[in-house]
This record gives structure tokens, sequence and C-alpha cells, in this order.
DNA sequence: GGCTAAACGGTCGACCTCTTCCGTTTGTGC
DNA sequence: GCACAAACGGAAGAGGTCGACCGTTTAGCC
């Protein structure tokens, strides 16, 4: 008796609601995936599997039953605030003040983030086993780039700046959250305030060289800050 | 046969060289701190002790003798490292020119973050159980208040910056820290740049409230970024 | 060189998390 | 309502880390 999620594991890695499945597994999948969403944005994505089970309500096998591996679950927990961010950039595409595109996605995303750690963390974490994810995020960061060269032309971003530098900020703006939620906000905001400021053309000093930083090849967020 | 450590825990938690003990002792001591030291730059603090009392070349409980606790072993390991710290905020104050003074702090700090995974989380986690880990930490962020202080006095330094700036600094700049040390600091530098150059003095948009951080009620660092 | 206590290292138990097994319950179509 | 397969939950196994015990070794001193 293979389940759905171990028959196709290419196709649906941490997919969307099978259609042909009973009320009650689709009842727990929905209630798994609130359970997961609530303790990672309270506690981060290091919250025991177990918990997860418990706070939902289900048996730790049905977890597993759903989402064969931890790192399943967290991505079909978040793939939905993801999508969110897609969305956020490609309005920004569409708005006629490149700048003002480019400012309310970051502060968009970097709000994101200090609203839910779990979030934060998933946004940054590779994720391997989920192609879904890496295509929208490479998506995403394409559509990036053209946002930033616009900007550029424009003259309102300063010339040196890299695409890289969106990453640099989301790894910094995740460094500064906190337990409180309140904290986060707070030093998130101001972070965000300082990075944009810098943001702005100027012929003052120019910035060392970009970091290497992908979204793309970014390494699994570990156990430890340290 | 009360050793040394179990015997007076309060006077010296993860302290000096102990006088009194044997050679060899003193010998494991230091190899445990060096193993230790090396083993948090390449993989942080999440490093199992085990792998350190291995890389020294001691048993686990020699290990456990000297350090009764995991943070034990992290503090002293770090401690030199943190002296040099507030060393070089001392140096700072006695700078002619206070903004050149912070600037060096931050690049100093900022650059042994980079160099040493182990030292940034470290360096940021609270130790409640190493009260001269806590004073030192205290004394250094109260005379960097000082030099933040001059520096806005003689107007190289915008006048809404706040103390808990540079533990923003700090915190973010952990959180580009990457698996590979040329990685780290190519983004630690970059980060630092944007930041310095937000720093100066300007009429321009006013920054949002300051977060609500002092290097002493750091929670500790956990175990994963989320 | 020999004695004594300090220091050592292998091993063991407790704890925690992830994951799987298996007997039981429950939803669904006839 | 009945039968069957899907789904469930409790419990157990595997892996790994922390920290402690205890018999053995070794440094320091006479």
């Amino acid at each position: 008796m293979p389940d759905r999620l171990s028959r196709n594991p290419s196709t649906s890695p941490a997919g969307a609601p099978a259609p042909g499945q009973r009320a009650d597994a689709r009842n727990n999948r929905a209630r798994l995936l609130q359970a997961a969403r609530d303790a990672y944005a309270l506690d981060g994505t290091g919250v025991p599997s177990s918990a997860i089970a418990r706070r939902a309500g289900v048996g730790a096998a049905t977890l597993y039953r759903h989402f064969p591996t931890r790192d399943a679950l967290i991505s079909a927990a978040f793939s939905e605030q993801l999508g969110q961010c897609v969305a956020a950039v490609d309005e920004a595409l569409n708005d006629d003040d490149p700048w003002r595109g480019l400012r309310t996605v970051l502060t968009e995303v970097c709000r994101m983030q200090a609203e839910d750690r779990g979030f934060s963390a998933a946004f940054l974490t590779a994720f391997p086993d989920a192609p879904d994810v890496q295509r929208e995020r490479a998506r995403a960061e394409s559509r990036l780039a053209r946002l930033v060269q616009r900007a550029k032309d424009t003259g309102q971003l300063r010339k040196d700046f890299d695409s890289s530098d969106i990453t640099l900020l989301f790894l910094a703006n995740n460094g500064v959250l906190r337990d409180s939620p309140a904290a986060s906000m707070a030093a998130s905001r101001r972070l965000l305030a300082y990075f944009l400021q810098s943001c702005r053309p100027t012929d003052d000093t120019p910035l060392p060289e970009p970091a290497p930083l992908r979204l793309d090849d970014l390494y699994r967020a570990p156990r430890r800050t340290g």
C-alpha cells in the first residue's frame, strides 16, 4: 500500500493537496501545515517534528506519511509565502518607478522575514529536494536582476550595486531577528533603512567587491548561529 | 577528590590556567582550548564536544573535567578574542579622530567575526554562567557608547545613530557569514561598507526607531538560523 | 626509586529527535 | 449497512550528544 507521496516523489515532492485522497487525510494535511507554520513562526524551523504533530493533534506517523522528510514539510508549509514573494517582484516590475518597486519588494520581504522566523529560515534554505521551490526562486532572482538594472538605468540606484546585495540584505536581516516579533520588526526596519540609504547613487567611496551570494546556492541554514 | 573547577565554580567558571595544577593537566587544557577554537572556527559552535576531545587527543572525561559544561568551554575558548575586542575599543577611544576610531573598531570586529564563525557566535551569546564575560562585554559597551557620543559631537556621525545600531551591525554581519571563509569575508566587507556609508550625518530621511538591542541582553544564539 | 594523589580515558546510562512498523480505526462506494 | 482499502496512532528502533563513573596511569615530591 504505497501512499501517494512515495509513489511519485518527483512530480509533487511537497506539492498541492492531492485530489483523490480521503477527506480526513486532506483535513489532517491542512492542520499539519497550519501547525507547522505556527510553530515555525514562533520558534524557528528547529522545532521538533513531534511537536508539530502534537500541535496538529495527529500522530507522528501521520506527519511522516504526508511529508516524508523534514524539508518536505518545511517547504510545503512556506510555499504559499514564497509565492507571495515572487508576486511582489512581479508587481514591482510593473511599477513605473523602478526604485520604488525595488524598495517595495525589499521592504515587503524583510517584513515577512521579521514576522515569521520560520519563513525567513525557509526562504534562505536551499531545499535541494524541492525542484519547484528552486525554480520559483530562480525566477524571482532573474526578475530582481532586471529590476535592479532598470533602477540603475534611471539613475536612482548606485551603479556598483550588485544583485547579490539583495541576498546580502536578506541574510543580514535574518541575522537581526530576535525571539520577540516586536524586537525583530524594529531591528529589521532599522537595518533596512540603513541599507536603503546607502543604495542611492553617490560619487562617494566605492563599495568593495560584491559577495558571491546567489539565492540559489545558499547552503542550508544550520542548527546554530555559529 | 574534588577537582579545582568544581571546588570553586563561582570564582573562575571558565577562568585562567590554574597555577597549582599538574603539568599534563595544564597541557591538556591548552590543547583542548586550541582544538575548540579550531573546530569552532571551521564549523561553528555546534560541533559536538566529543569531536573537540578527539581533536585534542584526550578522552571525553578530560574535557568535562576541565570544562564542566559546554558553555564553559566556549566562553573560555574565546575569552582571549573577547579581550581583543575590548582592547580595540580602548584603542579607538585614544584616537584623535572619533569617527576613525569607531570605524576601525567596527571593521576589526566584523573581520574577526568573518574569520571565525565560532567567535562570532560566542560574541553574540549571553553566557549567563560566565560573569567575567558579561562584565567585559558591559565594559566594552559603555565605552562604545562614549565613542559614539564623541563622533556625534564632532559632526562625523549622524545624530540619530544609536548605540544599539552597533549590535545591529554585528548581528547582521553574523547573519551573512557563509561556510567558506572567503565568502564570509567578502560578504562582511560589503555589508560593512554599506553600513558605514549610511552612518555619515545627513539631512536626508530619518531612521526608524532604534531596535531594543543591547549586547548584554542578547539571547543565546540558537542552533538554527530559524 | 617509590609513594600518593591528581589526572586520565574507555565505557555506560539518560535524553532527545527522526523515522518506521503494525495492529486498529474510519471514510467511501456499492 | 457492508466490505475494503485508505488512513490513523501508539510504540519501538536507530542514531547521536551530553555528561558521569571508575579502574588505571602518571606526574610531583621525598
